[in-house]
DNA sequence: TTGTAAGCGTTATCAC
DNA sequence: GTGATAACGCTTACAA
């Protein structure tokens, strides 16, 4: 380990070791020679601060914490890579903890990063209250992503899921297709029931009254999005389309569809939720609406780093965009 | 913030805080009734611990450093969360670095883990040598993920990708399958090389002579996969089958083959190497390789957890192993 | 500009 | 068992 300590170098380059620790910050004038003195020194003796002392004594830890939920969902990850990439040239470290989306779990791992005194807290989704949040970390900035709050001030890096659901659905419309089915996540998931809204209401603008036995549950995973589609056969109610809740269910359920002999896109069409990477090389490759991820990881850490020089910052809605790919087939340009 | 410190709770309690930090550590006997005072207090005055002062004062963080290179690739991904999922019962938290794989960054990456005085260190892949990491963290135990060290006594997390590599090819020989091409990984990734070297090595069995008109390299990517596999059909050498460097690359291979006419498995047969969630998925599922890239991950954090607390923990190769789906055609059963 | 000295909140080492 | 008291390594008034 390294056991050199600033009083070591303040020794040897023969100054006191606030002149040190006054270069190695660089913050004040120290006179020159001084500051070459201490800065040889610190090279010969390969000296490395110790920040948990220096956390300590200043009372800032620059360590930024960030609550995941579920590490493993494409979408959650890449959030929590802009995240990292966005505090990268910044002093501050992430320190992660996981939720896993229960309760519990959740508040025990913010209180854990709380507990190592982190600087600032970005919360990737989640499910805890806004209330037990600030009960948990009084005055620390805190950035939401992925989740909106309309009972609090925090700030928070959302998408309009509405829209994009709108503008999904909307897509399938304007293709020509009246009978649309909808593989919605789970239930009380906030993106999942607003994604829903949006597919309702370009229905209603087209006229068509949302049919409960075109809508089937899961919960995100490409295992749920085949399920659905054998539920949705079962039903025996044709549909042209299916709406996705997300890229993973709609690999599932373009699986399902191969299985019983109906082609991707002529018999039906598919559009998905997110743009994940491997989804540009499905067969077609999938249709979807885009949710900028990283970035919104990115800007939840450039946010964070304002917050803590005293700037200030609002909350963001990112924009998201239909990316039209081959799952879809157009009925309008039907030839006969 | 909580301002709450072990000396408030001494004066409400009644006893020293020496006795309070006792009664917290539950290491050593305490009188029943001074330790109730204590716990009582604690709960009342809404005691938390400050990690930092913990840390300084004892020399140890409670904090395992993880250096992970390009987080967004699915399989690296994938061990992190084994990581964080292995660490979450104990009560270490992982502090995360990126080194995206360059060596300078790694090098920086590394000594700020070390710098926040980690108690232990997790590296997931990456370049610099075993000499470069010995200088920064001497003494530190270290456990070393999806890489190997001949030269080194660092425990290492591996599998054999050898092996792998011979498995995947020989699968595709088994099926029939003469003309082999490999999409290969970078040319100085070790993955790629050691697959490769099992490619080599299975065809040579098979008394076939590696044609290096098949032959063409990748960076992981889908996007590489898939220009991959226009430059081997630009070259006109025949094949029947890919052996893609990892799944991502099966993807952009797939998808060029799709662009181009080509069936799979009909026309041609594609095999990948890491079994991603995705791969299940594809149209045709994907065969492949299976790393337990997870398991990995969660390994490094048990192996850590016990060289910490004094246990010896030996080098690890897991296994894998081939997962047959439906992108392989046996060309044997053929019916003329 | 520079040095002295008092913290920062715990743990650890002693005597008692 | 328990309580002083000295670390832990650094920052930061406060003087000089």
């Amino acid at each position: 380990m390294n056991k050199v300590t600033i009083d070591d170098i303040a020794k040897v380059a023969g100054v006191s070791k606030s002149t040190v620790s006054r270069v190695l910050q660089g913050r004040v004038a120290v006179h020159p020679d001084k500051k070459n003195a201490v800065l040889t020194a610190t090279r010969r003796l390969g000296f490395k601060p110790n920040i948990v002392a220096q956390s300590l004594a200043s009372g800032r830890s620059m360590t930024i914490g960030v609550l995941t939920q579920n590490m493993g969902s494409p979408f959650y990850d890449a959030i929590a890579q802009g995240v990292i990439a966005g505090l990268s040239p910044s002093s501050y470290s992430p320190i992660f903890a996981d939720g896993r989306w229960q309760i519990p779990m959740e508040l025990s791992a913010l209180q854990s990063l709380v507990g190592r005194r982190v600087d600032g807290l970005v919360l990737i989704g989640g499910s805890i209250s806004s209330q037990q949040i600030q009960e948990c970390c009084n005055e620390l900035p805190i950035v939401i992503v992925a989740r909106r709050f309309s009972d609090s001030n925090y700030r928070c890096i959302s998408m309009d899921n509405v829209h994009g659901g709108y503008e999904a659905t909307r897509h399938l419309l304007d293709c020509g297709h009246r009978k649309i089915a909808i593989i919605r996540g789970l239930s009380h998931h906030a993106d999942a029931i607003e994604r829903h809204q949006g597919y309702t209401r370009a229905l209603e603008e087209f006229g068509i009254v949302p049919d409960p036995r075109l809508m089937v549950e899961s919960d995100f995973s490409p295992d749920s999005g085949l399920s659905a589609v054998r539920e949705l056969i079962k039903r025996g109610e044709p549909f042209t389309a299916i709406f996705a809740a997300n890229d993973l269910t709609a690999f599932g359920a373009r699986l399902a569809l191969d299985q019983h002999g109906l082609r991707v896109p002529d018999d039906v069409s598919i559009i998905g939720f997110d743009d994940q990477l491997e989804s540009a090389y499905m067969t077609p490759p999938l249709t979807t609406y885009h949710q900028p991820a990283r970035e919104m990881g990115h800007h939840a850490a450039k946010a964070i780093l304002k917050l803590l020089q005293g700037d200030e910052f609002l909350s963001l809605q990112v924009p998201g965009h239909l990316v039209v790919r081959r799952s879809v087939r157009d009925l309008t340009t039907i030839v006969h």
